[in-house]
RNA sequence: GCCACUGUAGCUCAGUUGGCAGAGCGGCUGAUUCGUAAUCAGCAGGUCGGGGGUUCAAGUCCCUCCAGUGGCUCCA
């Protein structure tokens, strides 16, 4: 049986004359019919389906209820429709297997059932609603089912124009095949992996392999930066688009500088790149065609360009020319992309997850060859251990290959899934559709269960061909790179998302929520005990400040201890000292941590723990004024 | 982009069958000068997301646009 679904506004049909010589007769009210907010299925009973036409009708009842469970229409239409096969089964079989899919449909919806007559030829008028789901077609045998056939039908006899790009066209083509490696080198097929040991990274399989099913609320960091006033949606840009509060932007600038150190501690030559490109550019016009378009389009007199969607451009037409060596390989460029531009679809936005307008430390390096490669990709996948370790977020690795490529190097895979101490999620696909032959992400879970890259690296071996990218071999000759892209921390607002998402959570299980300390907004707070203090507290603040480098505020308002306490702790301020009386005259300061302990210490033994949690990292100052009398609202 | 849900004070939310726009927090003013998660009192604060319609009357019903979230699609 061949089935097609069109979710449609309305369906109305009537019955024009027999197609049948022997016609079943109609019974009253039945030669015609309209319904609305409808799912329209067309089907059509082939010969092979009378061999077990149980099997069939069960089948195809299972496909209209899952369907109708995705789109949600409010009736349903069977319409027999004979010009989705040529194999036609005859036509009493087909009617009277069509009848008992009627019977067994309207006996198993929750919805009012319609049906169009069977044996005579109709007109119809159909509006479908045209969105991804609205049309699927479907095939069922006596044996098993095929797949649904997403974004429009493909009946046998016509085949889809060519409407889109290359590269979404085999995306749609694209089959996975999922694994997990071991550290100690054993690949075994994800279905058969006992994830017992680790219920997140079955999670973090189940969202990359099927997607998620969570429920439907607000994920909990919106909530926490616009609360904790650190960022913030901007109703007068673009979705997607984001204003950053004094608090959320030192973080955002302390994230940025740690990435760029890391990255050209690596290596990476820091470069800056325009961010809008000549649409006609032919190197450029070759690569958009390679990928879906998703740019904002800027129309400037005559001209059209394009904003970049990451940094890859302005760092291949630099590498096209330079002249590089062997010798001098591998050439490392970086680029802090403020900013990537990409006009996601309004329903992909999500908070600082997905965003329309966001910061890429991207990274692109050329090596002469594959060895030089994966010498590189493991330094870059090492390179992002340390920064999420830095950022103090747990994470699974996903590590994707076309399969060629991992057979050949199979004992590389090995050494990532040695390397990072923990399982590997590999995915395989049959062919290379990408420019890419190998790429590793880590993913951070979230609160509902998503995953989301931050760290990737991936070896390109399309690009420098298609860009001109050469160096001088030894030999004299020139030859092609390879290539690699490298954002090592990923996007820096999703490592935002990240970083509160991962609180979120400790949070769900009653811990409390904390920032690394080098990127808490106020590392140390004092609390004058009262007015009489103030002035003592913004001294010895000063003081901190200058000997420990950290960021020191004082409360100054007219509030009780434990008021002022409690809003320490609402902002996750890591160190808390209560100033007073008994602190006055006394070498000793009283201090409250993040973890609810309390300690006496001296000033020196404050500044030396204050350097240990500060480690190497960036500083900057204090985002807003250091008394809090003065700090303005910026959302309540 | 599609489907669903949501949008009321700066924030979080209540608002009955259509009938005078509410609370807590935050802000301001005053009192209080306090020892480890919220001191007390008073005051101000509204284009009920925007526009259109139905009605004697709309926060409430209808249409439309915008925004947010979830799902689908997508994620260079």
């Amino acid at each position: 049986m061949r089935l097609l679904f069109v979710h449609a506004d309305e369906m109305s049909f009537e019955a024009q004359r027999p197609a049948l010589k022997a016609p079943p007769p109609l019974s009253p009210g039945e030669e015609k019919g309209s319904a609305a907010e409808v799912l329209v299925v067309f089907y059509t009973v082939e010969a092979r389906d009378v061999e077990d036409a149980g099997s069939v009708v069960a089948q195809a009842v299972e496909n209209i209820q899952d369907v109708l469970r995705q789109v949600h229409a409010r009736e349903v239409l069977l319409y027999p429709y004979a010009h989705l096969s040529n194999q036609l089964a005859p036509p009493d079989r087909a009617k009277e297997l069509g009848d008992r899919l009627r019977e067994k449909v309207r006996s198993s919806l929750s919805v009012p059932v319609r049906w169009a007559p069977f044996g005579y030829y109709k007109s119809f008028v159909l509006r479908a609603k045209g969105h991804p789901l609205a049309e699927l077609s479907r095939a069922i045998g006596p044996g098993s089912s095929l797949p649904a056939t997403p974004g429009g039908p493909s009946p046998p006899k016509t085949s889809a124009p060519p409407t889109e790009s290359q590269a979404l066209a085999n995306e749609k083509k694209l089959v996975s095949h999922w694994y997990v490696l071991t550290p100690e080198g054993e690949l075994t097929e994800a279905e058969r992996y006992d994830f017992s040991q680790d219920p997140d990274f079955q999670a973090f399989y189940r969202y990359e392999a099927q997607g998620s099913r969570s429920a439907a609320e607000e994920p909990p960091h919106v909530r926490m930066m616009r609360e904790m006033e650190l960022v913030d949606y901007e109703p007068g840009a673009d979705a997607g688009n984001f204003r950053w509060y004094p608090k959320g932007y030192l973080m955002k600038r302390l994230l940025e500088e740690h990435a760029s150190n890391l990255i050209q501690a690596a290596g990476g030559m820091r470069v800056e790149t325009p961010i809008m490109y000549d649409f006609e550019h032919p190197a450029l016009k070759k690569y958009l065609d390679r990928f879906p378009a998703r740019q904002y389009i800027l129309r400037s007199e005559d001209k059209e360009y394009f904003l970049r969607f990451a940094a890859c451009f302005g760092q291949y037409l630099i590498f096209h020319d330079m002249v590089m060596s062997r010798k001098d390989l591998p050439v490392r460029l970086y680029e802090l992309a403020r900013f990537a531009f990409r006009r996601e679809q309004t329903g992909e936005l999500s908070g600082l997850r997905r965003l329309r307008t966001f910061t890429m430390p991207d990274m692109h390096t050329v090596v002469a060859d594959l060895e030089q490669a994966k010498a590189e990709f493991l330094a870059q996948f090492r390179a992002s251990q340390t920064w999420m370790a830095d950022l103090e977020i747990p994470y699974h690795a996903a590590v994707r290959f076309v399969r060629e490529f991992y057979d050949a190097h199979a004992d590389f895979a090995k050494t990532l899934a040695r390397t990072l101490g923990k399982p590997l999620l590999v995915e395989m696909w049959d062919e290379r559709f990408f420019y890419f032959v190998m790429k590793f992400e880590f993913h951070p879970l979230d609160t509902q269960g998503r995953a989301a890259a931050l760290s990737t690296v991936q070896i390109d071996v399309e690009n420098c061909e298609r860009f001109g990218i050469q160096y001088t071999d030894s030999d004299g000759q020139r030859k092609t790179p390879l290539l690699l892209h490298a954002s090592i921390p990923g996007a820096i607002e999703r490592n935002v998302y990240a970083l509160l998402e991962t609180e979120a959570r400790r949070m769900a299980r009653g811990e409390k929520g904390k920032f690394p300390f080098w990127l808490a907004p106020t590392q140390i707070r004092i609390l004058p005990v009262s007015d009489a203090y103030v002035d003592a507290a913004l001294e010895l603040a000063e003081r901190l400040e200058a000997e420990a480098g950290a960021r020191v505020d004082v409360d100054d308002r007219e509030e009780g201890i434990g008021r002022k306490i409690r809003d320490a702790e609402l902002e996750w301020v890591p160190l808390v000292l209560v100033y007073g009386e008994k602190e006055k005259g006394s070498p000793h300061l009283s201090v409250r941590r993040r973890d609810g302990t309390r300690a006496q210490m001296s000033l020196e033994e404050l500044v030396r723990e204050v350097r240990e949690s500060q480690g190497t990292h960036p500083r900057a100052p204090l985002p807003l004024p250091r008394r809090i009398r003065l700090r303005p609202v910026f959302r309540g």
